[in-house]
DNA sequence: CCGCTAGACTAATTGTATTAGCTTTCAAGT
DNA sequence: ACTTGAAAGCTAATACAATTAGTCTAGCGG
């Protein structure tokens, strides 16, 4: 009973932790109390329900994901700047495999906070299709082809999917350079 | 105690139809014993465990994915095909949004036959891209860049990840003539 | 110093997977 | 037809996860 001095960041950033060690499934309340030394109902002094933990966390996953893909497309423009974009937007899916995938989920309507986070790094690719003279209708169709390629390379990455893992980083290289060219010579 | 005249291949069909219904989360042993009929003890004369069943689930999901891009391939070559396998591809993503998921999980090493599987629909794919002129490694990468695209923007498509679905259908049609044109121009 | 609330706890309920052991059906062999 | 044995159903029981209810106390505002 001595208070753990807990708070919702850090249940959530203890669900973080499981969630990218053991993936989404093994994400339970039961290792979460585990993980911050308390006992499982004592999380409900600070969440509402397992799947408010997982709303949570797809918000911080989105959260960090826009902010990463700013810090990477601020000061450059062009190839340069799509091609750094999907770099951390690789780097981030495998160095937070649980987050990533929890960011993925349905923005649930009334989350208002998840569907801006997501417009945030959805605001950074748009940047980016600016430079290369995309607005409107086009920049849209863009948009989704270029998040379709990058999400759906790291998703068969992260679940094995393109069988033995060799020559994965020539791959990647290869499809965002296919991209930016695909971008140019529309 | 009426013999249900249950099967495996009969599990794994209602396992198939409340996935493809209610998602991969709503898939449990309960749903599929009500479903069939039967007590949930009882499915574990046809099946091993809930595992088992998702590992058969996966493996009927990727041979009907298979069939369905071999049969639209067929008698085409190049774009045509091209397009044809992918409008096919998402075709089923969406008639068939369980199997589908339950196709992606990995392979797990011992499934000599998900791989197998899995290997039939990429073979699907290859004997496209030569048609494109595409051999060895280029193949490799092609095939991986056009499977992250059609995987990637079904998979968003199926999770709400692309807002409103406004002219969605457009922005596929857009994708897959961008693809086509990438394997050409290379 | 007092009291009250936030935050911890234990106990209990429900739903899931899984195992054990019993029973019944059905078909094959006599 | 009769026996019998395994396959396929069942109930009972266990273990674990989520969640709710209700209790207790630490420690801060007055």
């Amino acid at each position: 009973m001595a208070r753990a001095g807990l708070s919702t960041a850090a249940v959530v950033g203890a669900a973080a932790d499981i969630a990218d060690r053991e993936g989404l499934e093994g994400l339970t309340l039961a290792a979460i109390a585990s993980a911050v030394g308390v006992r499982t109902p004592s999380l409900y002094n600070h969440v509402q329900s397992l799947d408010d933990v997982r709303r949570r966390l797809a918000l911080r996953g989105m959260e960090e994901l826009a902010a990463v893909l700013r810090d990477a497309a601020v000061g450059r423009a062009g190839d340069d700047a799509l091609v750094a974009m999907a770099h951390a937007y690789r780097a981030y899916a495998q160095g937070h495999p649980g987050r990533y995938a929890a960011a993925q989920r349905a923005p649930d309507e009334l989350d208002a906070e998840l569907a801006a986070a997501a417009g945030t790094a959805v605001g950074v690719l748009f940047a980016i299709l600016r430079g290369y003279g995309l607005e409107g209708d086009d920049a849209i169709h863009a948009a989704r082809a270029v998040r379709s390629a990058l999400h759906g390379f790291v998703s068969l990455e992260a679940a094995g999917g393109f069988g033995l893992p060799v020559e994965l980083d020539a791959s990647f290289e290869r499809m965002v350079g296919a991209l930016a060219r695909g971008l140019r010579e529309r």
